[in-house]
DNA sequence: CACTTGGTTGCACATTTGAGCATCGCGACC
DNA sequence: GGTCGCGATGCTCAAATGTGCAACCAAGTG
């Protein structure tokens, strides 16, 4: 371990010229061969030093761009799963007040939409619907890709009077890229794995579903589980169902599966009355792009990266930062 | 103006590319090639994206080592008075007890024990008497120089019972090189005028004073003006001629010569009646060492700087910083 | 629609820097 | 007094980096 001079300790020679040889190349930008020459000693020597104060870390080179902490989270995210990309945002005070929610939302998505775009994906695009997804949807430019079909991934007609909005979504992705679009004509969960088969076997729902499975490309977000998830509000799950989620450690959703903290299907009899892309097919996919917004996504967030069904994780950073403590 | 991204904001592109950029560059020590690859850009992509890093200081490059701060100091006294160098000492606490002034006198001296040597100066070195000089004479090793000649700068013999130890200082010099000695057999400030020209005519203390004069190396220290000045304790200079320099604003003396702030002599008279190398000659020295060590040495360094008798200062933190601040 | 104009890109080339290696000086240890 | 080792030094050569320049793109502008 080098020792940092103490005070009261002489300053070795070498110490100094050290110093004065980092100085001379840090601050005045001089290359080591005049620095060299000012201090009277060989470039070689001028290198050396420098490496030892740079070994030593007399020097510091720090990364202070307010930005920094975002990209180091991708960065980690990215290495730590496998990703092709992260991109986190930087949600000022990312609380969990509805005004919270709705920025982190806003923020993530125009962010997931820029890079989406960025990616330039083609050949045909799944896409799942939410409040997150008809954010992004708004968010993306005309021409942003030349895909050639946009696909509906997973059911959303809605019983409800809230509506899921997904045709806007489906709609908004193919008038912004002059793609075709498929709708999957069916609610997201019905009350039988009977009736699931069935509509799954109709041609409407069937050929969407097949279109689906064929898609190089999924984007969709992610939903939370407890009583605020969309597929209360919509009316696709009932106390029941609610409660046997819970009893299960189902942390939140993906296209409307819910998965446990370990990235398993939670609750397989639940997942056999859902209509969309199955998990395993979404796994085989080239790209997938996950989107988490918002307090709470943590969880979710890590139990859809450890399902292995995310290639680009779209992120606030407080979402960014659970995952990575708590993986 | 580059405008570091608010938060808020979404992130640029370019700037999340930079940052990438910086970090893999800085540190992971990749190179821009490497970078390059990783980023999906070329080298000079690279390049430039560092580059604009460093301008818009998104990355900081600092000096962190503990003596930096000297080595600075150094560097800026060197060139406000175009020294041929200067060392700055850290002197831990610096305050004006009898214990911290004792420190910053053996620190000094040491510290100019070893630039003096480090100097490797020839031929006769000139030398003055003081505390200072008698610590540093303490700290040379033998062999530092393979000077020829010692010879002693300025009266020192004494009439009271304090005293000066010059012959002490200039036998150490000689003893640790091998080189002879001149003493200047003469008191430092004599009442008169004429005495004064009277003794400097007398071959025992004009010879010595010509090889003064022949001599390329001069080292000395600077003194306090007050009653606290050596030359006080010593009996030279009494109540009257002190009253004297104080009018004329001495801040201090340089071989016994009394300085005014601006680095001229201060009292005339007195100094007609003073024995030893005058500042003209002091001034036409190849190499001149000055040494100052203690609370309030800041006005007689100042000053012995602009009279322009200094090519290299030795200093304690507290006065250097002085000095810099007041120049 | 031709034509600037400002900015970005990649390139050839020069400079700068790093790595490995032979040498040297110096002190420790026979 | 020899000689062995070890760290420091400077060298050659290759890699990495910076620079000026030409080509190019996009967006104005007459």
């Amino acid at each position: 371990m080098p020792s940092p001079a103490r005070p009261g300790e002489p300053l070795a020679g070498e110490t100094r010229l050290m110093l004065r040889a980092a100085q001379l190349y840090y601050r005045l930008n001089l290359t080591q061969d005049q620095v060299g020459e000012r201090l009277g000693v060989s470039r070689f020597k001028v290198g050396r030093l420098l490496d030892r104060a740079l070994r030593e870390s007399a020097v510091r080179i720090e990364i202070v761009h307010p930005a920094a902490r975002l990209v180091e989270l991708e960065d980690a995210l990215a290495s730590r799963f496998g990703l092709r990309g992260a991109v986190v945002v930087d949600v000022p005070a990312t609380g969990s007040s509805p005004e919270d929610e709705l920025l982190a939302r806003e923020r993530v998505a125009e962010a997931g939409a820029a890079h989406l775009a960025s990616l330039r994906p083609a050949g045909a695009i799944g896409v799942s619907w939410g409040r997150t997804m008809l954010e992004l949807a708004a968010h993306l430019r005309p021409g942003w890709t030349a895909a050639t079909e946009i696909v509906q991934l997973n059911g959303a007609t809605s019983r409800s009077a809230y509506p899921t909005r997904a045709h806007e979504i489906v709609e908004r992705f193919g008038a912004t890229s002059g793609a075709a679009i498929r709708l999957m004509p069916a609610p997201a969960i019905v009350g039988s794995p009977e009736l699931r088969d069935a509509l799954e076997d109709d041609p409407s729902v069937g050929e969407t579903l097949a279109a689906a499975r064929e898609a190089g490309t999924a984007v969709f977000s992610m939903g939370l589980m407890g009583p605020e998830s969309v597929h209360v509000a919509s009316g696709y799950l009932g106390e029941a169902d609610l409660a046997a989620l819970a009893d299960a450690g189902a942390v939140g959703d993906v296209l409307g599966r819910f998965l446990s903290r370990d990235g398993r299907i939670a609750l397989p009899s639940l997942d056999r009355r859902t209509i969309g892309l199955p998990m395993e097919n979404l796994r085989e996919k080239a790209l997938t792009v996950g989107l988490a917004a918002g307090a709470g996504r943590g969880p979710i967030a890590l139990a859809a990266l450890r399902a292995g069904c995310i290639t680009v994780l779209v992120a606030d950073e407080t979402t960014a930062a659970w995952v990575l403590d708590h993986a």
